[in-house]
DNA sequence: CGTTGGGTTGAGCGCTCTCAAGTATTGTGG
DNA sequence: CCACAATACTTGAGAGCGCTCAACCCAACG
């Protein structure tokens, strides 16, 4: 069990790559000197579980690098995904003590955490922080709304295809690329991954993976190495409108 | 046409049912005066469309009385319902200008609103107008994400004994019922409604309401007024353990 | 090499959908 | 008061999509 939850060098804030994305994204430098005094950084293994539904969680935090799910099982096993955590995004909730879901680190994870009782007391006095907090928290809702959507409605090849358009969404905006071409990305997520994501199994995610590469809406180097040649055609498989939600 | 969109005399805040749930449950007399500024009421008929999707919303709100829900579409008109609006819940996106959802009275409506504008320069200045809605918004999140199990992993019949047993026990929070007896309350959605809010088709509703009141687990008079015998049998047939989430 | 984990593909079944007919209730006009 | 329509709901029959169970492929690794 090598390196387990390993705390890791503190990291300047002002060199941080989530600097203006995360909840901290508008504070000022003197808040940030504060949030600096409170925060430490975690990293964790592709597969380790960060935090079990249930467990108490003394911290909360942002992914600086790496992918992290949410999940929630029942008792006899049947699973599904309620959030894909990626870099930026905020893990635990300020006001509760247990965690929620389980938090499970899908790939390498570095999360920059803050002790929960000062991370509370801050955010009263520093309404940078619960301004920026309730942004996002209402843009995860938009998302979990927009989700429900697709869990609700859509067939298996819709909600491949919606994955994958919000995979690709996802890693355009990270490497600022242009939109025209073709896009290229890998998967952050095994089929089991997706189909908890997705409300399949994981063969039927299999056999639409198959079925869009059979089509030639995407392009397959080995299991997770992707190629879009033509987004809107993507959009139109997930039944979206072709240009709906490019901006954003 | 009659009364659309009425606005009726306003009520003072002190008086008001929703006063200590809704997003100005935490503000002091001072406020409250502020907020009674620029609030207005209006009230909709069953059935109204409160707000389209895409379209520009001016102002936010709470639910005084009655039910409205939030609404998706795709073009091919299959839908899904993403909310369900109570006394007491928020409407709107302070820092947005359109609506995302389609809103709809599924009932007689009464909505307490606030002009945008000075709703966001109150929610600057008045920190515990912020953090209610912050707070608000997390349980919002969390509800959505306990539906995205339920949409993606239960069988119809359970999807049906989870509406229920929500609906059981958000009705007895506002009775302020003792949880042992048998539960009574009327469904406030049609079949068809139930079946957007469920992911299944209107049939595939009523078929599996049938169902469980052939089994016995509820009882029906008429098609909307239910008799809950036993709630924790309800609970096993929605999936969820016995008793996890009476407490709240 | 054998093992293990992730992935693919096939065959058959069953749950839910689709299409369709029928019931109950309410409101409307003659 | 009745005929009629409209709305909400129920029930049946058949079809199809996605699930289950199972075999197999492939790459990484010891």
């Amino acid at each position: 069990m090598p390196n387990d939850n390993a705390v890791i060098a503190p990291q300047d804030c002002a060199d941080c790559p989530i600097r203006h994305r995360a909840v901290c994204a508008r504070c000022e430098a003197d808040e940030l000197d504060a949030l600096e005094q409170i925060k430490y950084y975690r990293s964790f293994e592709a597969g380790q579980t960060v935090v079990w539904a249930g467990d108490r969680m003394d911290f909360v935090g942002s992914v600086v690098s790496g992918i992290a799910t949410l999940t929630q099982a029942m008792e006899d096993g049947r699973t599904q995904m309620v959030g894909l955590l990626l870099p930026s995004d905020f893990v635990g909730r300020p006001g509760r003590d247990g965690a929620a879901y389980d938090v499970v680190a899908t790939t390498d994870l570095v999360m920059c955490c803050f002790r929960k009782q000062p991370f509370e007391k801050m955010m009263v006095s520093t309404p940078h922080i619960s301004h920026r907090l309730l942004e996002m928290t209402l843009d995860e809702l938009d998302a979990a709304r927009e989700w429900m959507l697709v869990l609700g409605r859509k067939t298996a090849r819709e909600k491949i295809a919606s994955l994958l358009s919000i995979v690709a969404r996802r890693d355009a905006t990270l490497k600022l690329d242009t939109v025209d071409g073709p896009l290229v990305f890998d998967l952050p997520l095994t089929r089991e991954a997706m189909a908890d994501y997705l409300g399949l199994t994981l063969e039927t995610v299999s056999r639409q993976i198959s079925a869009l590469k059979r089509d030639g809406v995407i392009h397959l180097e080995g299991k997770r190495h992707v190629t879009v040649p033509d987004f809107s055609r993507l959009m139109e498989e997930a039944g979206d409108d072709s240009d709906g939600g490019m901006l954003a």
